[in-house]
RNA sequence: GGGCCCAUAGCUCAGCCCGGUAGAGCAGGCGGCUCUUAACCGCAAGAUCAGGGGUUCGAAUCCCCUUGGGCCCGCCA
């Protein structure tokens, strides 16, 4: 797209901005004190009947102008501030000339302005501003997005996000809600007696997943770092410390492709709860993602998939068991007995192409996903992989060969993943080994100070993770990522 | 990594198949209009048709390359 210094519209509101200037008209002034937002004044043209003005004190408002419709001697101007619309009637008759004059001939749509003067209703039923004083906040040199269509060029819509939001009153709404559902997730650990710690996003080594991380150089050190690809490892250690209660909601960072559902960098919940296991965790999703559903169906009321949510997240939630379903869905037998070498073929036959060197878990994973993952469209607690799957999860207590985990899974989405926390310290040793020895491009890093921590002693505990944006794409029916994160990465134009 | 699609005025879109003077609406300019709300009426203006190369008498249109974006597949515990 060209730049907008280029074009002629700017221009000419450069010429406006110098005729303000000249008039003695400060085209960016410094406040404008005592405002009230335009649902206050809406609010007060309630009780009036069409024609009607108010009788009571002034209302000052103040924000963007979104159209101007002039009728010689008297207008209406739509003004939005984060409330909502406004409109403002100017008419000579209240403001005389030359000022009525002057001030239509030097605002665009787009201006930041300020008005005051009395509620009212127009003949037609509007709630209006019978404007007595109008202000120029911030004179604005491009021209606004087409007023009816709004901004529809998916790239600029990315790269300008803030044209997006300030056309389209439905990605406002979106990136509101999703404000405030992480404010809800935090609510509600907080109010479990969660304690919210903040942990290294850059280290010697990042584990606690599989995934590629990104690499970056500290001088102070003159090593290499990397950036974390997850929470789990410096939250457990503070288990080891006696925090017995702890979450963390913060960014994490996977240098891997991007699609709709995957961002090289995205929000993390991850939480640890000490002397209880992964049964204790089942029944704390339900509570909370019943409770996120509820607050999703109250921020987007114009959204079905949102109102749909409370109905679907009821508690409890179905339980099924990982071998079971797999088994039942694929109509395989004695998965768990199968050596590696039948996983990778089987996975291959689905047709997926997971490299020779995967570990073992991955090849379950793959069948898993292939098989019942689509079948899951209600919440649904997928338990008790097999050990190959989690190298940080504790053995069952009665199921030989898996690990106390459950995967909660919905629409297709997974929302969250936790186990009953692995706390012996040798067996994670040989665990992170198993992982190494695979020697694929996918394995968990080592990391031997938090196997030292281990053997301090880590209390029983349970722990859970789940991707915030995934979270929200899921309960409010978010077709892409993007759309959930309010910069997503753009390339850097040439 | 593979495949398909898209890029035309500040914005929203026609035009492209089938090559022949680049169009509309909104926004902006000028004029009119004192209850409109996608206001309305009239006049004039606004384009590196993403960028580069090729074919052709002639390219927005056909071909190739590049850039950016979108979708699908693969990969991403």
């Amino acid at each position: 797209m060209s730049d907008p210094e280029e074009s002629h519209l700017v221009q000419e509101r450069r010429q406006k901005v110098e005729r303000l200037r000249v008039r003695g008209v400060e085209p960016y002034p410094w406040n404008f004190p005592d405002r009230v937002p335009t649902s206050v004044v809406v609010e007060r043209c309630r009780s009036l009947t069409p024609g009607a003005t108010a009788s009571g004190p002034d209302a000052r408002v103040a924000g963007r102008l979104r159209t101007i419709r002039q009728h010689g001697r008297s207008a209406f101007l739509d003004l939005e501030d984060q409330a909502g619309p406004l409109q403002l009637f100017l008419r000579v008759d209240e403001i005389g000339e030359p000022a009525y004059s002057e001030w239509l001939s030097d605002l665009d749509p787009g201006d930041l302005v300020g008005a005051e003067g009395s509620p009212m209703v127009t003949r037609r039923g509007e709630p209006s501003l019978l404007v007595r004083q109008l202000t120029l906040l911030a004179k604005a040199i491009a021209p606004p997005p087409e007023k009816f269509h709004g901004l529809k060029d998916a790239e600029l819509r990315l790269r300008r996000r803030y044209l997006d939001l300030l056309s389209a009153p439905e990605s406002r709404a979106r990136f509101r809600a999703r404000s405030l559902f992480v404010r809800e997730i935090r609510h509600f650990f907080d109010e479990h007696d969660f304690l919210e710690v903040e942990t290294p996003v850059l280290g010697a080594v990042a584990s606690g997943a599989a995934a590629q991380p990104f690499v970056t150089h500290s001088s102070y050190l003159d090593e290499d770092l990397q950036l974390r690809i997850s929470l789990e490892l410096p939250l457990k250690r503070l288990l080891v410390g006696g925090l017995e209660r702890v979450y963390e909601l913060g960014r994490i960072f996977r240098n891997e492709d991007l699609d709709v559902t995957h961002l090289p960098e995205f929000s993390m919940l991850e939480a640890y709860w000490a002397y209880t296991d992964y049964t204790d965790m089942q029944r704390l999703m339900e509570a909370m993602y019943f409770r996120l559903a509820r607050r999703i169906a109250e921020l987007l009321p114009e959204v079905p998939t949102a109102v749909e949510a409370p109905t679907l997240f009821q508690p409890p939630f179905a339980v099924v068991d990982f071998v079971d379903a797999l088994e039942q869905y694929s109509g395989l037998h004695g998965i768990v007995d199968k050596s590696r070498d039948e996983l990778r073929d089987l996975a291959r036959a689905t047709g997926t192409t997971v490299p020779e060197a995967s570990p073992t878990g991955k090849f379950l994973e793959k069948l898993f996903e292939h098989y019942v993952e689509p079948h899951l469209t209600r919440p649904t607690f997928v338990v008790d992989h097999p050990v190959a799957t989690t190298p940080l999860a504790k053995r069952h207590r009665s199921k030989p060969g898996r690990v106390e985990r459950f995967e909660l899974y919905c629409r297709g989405v997974e929302l969250a993943n936790a186990y009953s926390e692995l706390n012996d310290p040798d067996d994670q040793v040989r665990r992170f080994g198993e992982q190494l020895a695979a020697k694929g491009t996918e394995f968990y890093a080592m990391d031997r100070d938090f196997v030292l921590a281990l053997q301090y002693g880590m209390p029983p505990a349970s722990g859970v993770g789940f991707g915030v944006d995934r979270a929200f794409m899921a309960l409010t029916g978010t077709p892409s990522i993007k759309e959930t994160i309010l910069f997503p990465p753009v390339r850097s134009q040439p």
